[in-house]
DNA sequence: CATCAACCTGATCA
DNA sequence: ATGATCAGGTTGA
């Protein structure tokens, strides 16, 4: 099945922003739901087969007109106009909540290849078998069997990551009921989870709650807005600077910038 | 509110 | 080869 859209893939699924997917033979594969995918781009969009283009639409956020969202944040930096340029089609992706945050929870402190690993790890143990690959295990698919936790060698996210499952369960936590929610009350009650601070909460409200203002600040856009625009400080004050410069669409100029790092280093 | 060391692990570098 | 440093941060003092 094929599916046109301003989309390209290799920037879009390899950027990091989603921790699945892989590039084998031209191919991306990977996992939505419970649903294993494969991806080939074409001219004007991509071939898809292993699930429905509903959710294909729905994960690639079809709705975001690409070409309005670059003009808009193109024209607040030159730049970020010139990465928009350089890097077309890449889209922010909306991933599912309890996925999102778990495998952000994952993420702290620890590199790209880390983190992929860890998740895979989690997937392997916990997940379902898809044939070949599993999908992210669900709250109580790790519950069952958290008692071995530490062969996933998680260090000390394991904890956090077990509690997340545990209270997710208990509903403590209603990941659903945050979808209503506008951006700061996302972040905020996202922060009360243990292992969830500013950075995850932004990158969890920007790529599984949609807040396309959220500008998430790692230790490259930490860089990024030392050395190109001059902002230093605390995560709250770059944060906010990101996020007063881009304006609605801070979180799309954030992956442009991120990216424009990934090749550099 | 701002600062800062400690924290699992594994890859990279000297 | 072996030790220091660092990586998509968060926490608690």
């Amino acid at each position: 099945m094929e599916i046109e859209m301003d989309v390209s893939l290799d920037p879009t699924l390899g950027c990091g922003q989603a921790h699945r997917w892989k590039k084998v033979d031209g191919a991306w594969k990977g996992v939505i739901g419970q649903d294993r995918i494969e991806l080939v781009q074409t001219g004007n969009g991509f071939l898809f087969k292993g699930t429905t283009r509903e959710k294909i639409l729905d994960y690639f956020r079809h709705g975001d007109d690409l070409s309005s969202i670059m003009d808009e944040i193109s024209s607040k930096d030159a730049h970020v106009a010139k990465l928009a340029t350089s890097c077309p089609g890449m889209r922010i992706l909306r991933q599912d909540p309890w996925e999102c945050t778990a495998t952000y929870i994952l993420a702290t402190n620890a590199n790209v290849k880390r983190i992929s690993k860890m998740v895979e790890s989690v997937c392997d143990r916990y997940g379902t078998d898809l044939g070949g690959v599993c999908s992210f295990p669900t709250p109580k698919q790790i519950l069952n069997g958290c008692e071995t936790i530490e062969e996933c060698r998680l260090g000390y996210r394991a904890d956090r990551f077990v509690e997340f499952a545990q209270k997710t369960e208990d509903g403590e936590y209603d990941l659903e009921s945050l979808r209503e929610l506008d951006y700061q009350d996302c972040i905020t009650e996202l922060q009360r989870v243990s292992g969830i601070g500013p950075k995850v909460a932004d990158c969890v409200a920007l790529f599984a709650y949609g807040h396309l203002e959220s500008f998430p600040v790692d230790a490259r856009i930490s860089r990024v807005m030392r050395d190109i625009y001059g902002v230093d400080g605390n995560y709250k004050r770059t944060a906010e600077a990101g996020r007063a410069m881009f304006g609605r669409y801070a979180g799309y100029a954030q992956e442009l910038l991120y990216h424009s790092m990934d090749i550099l280093y």
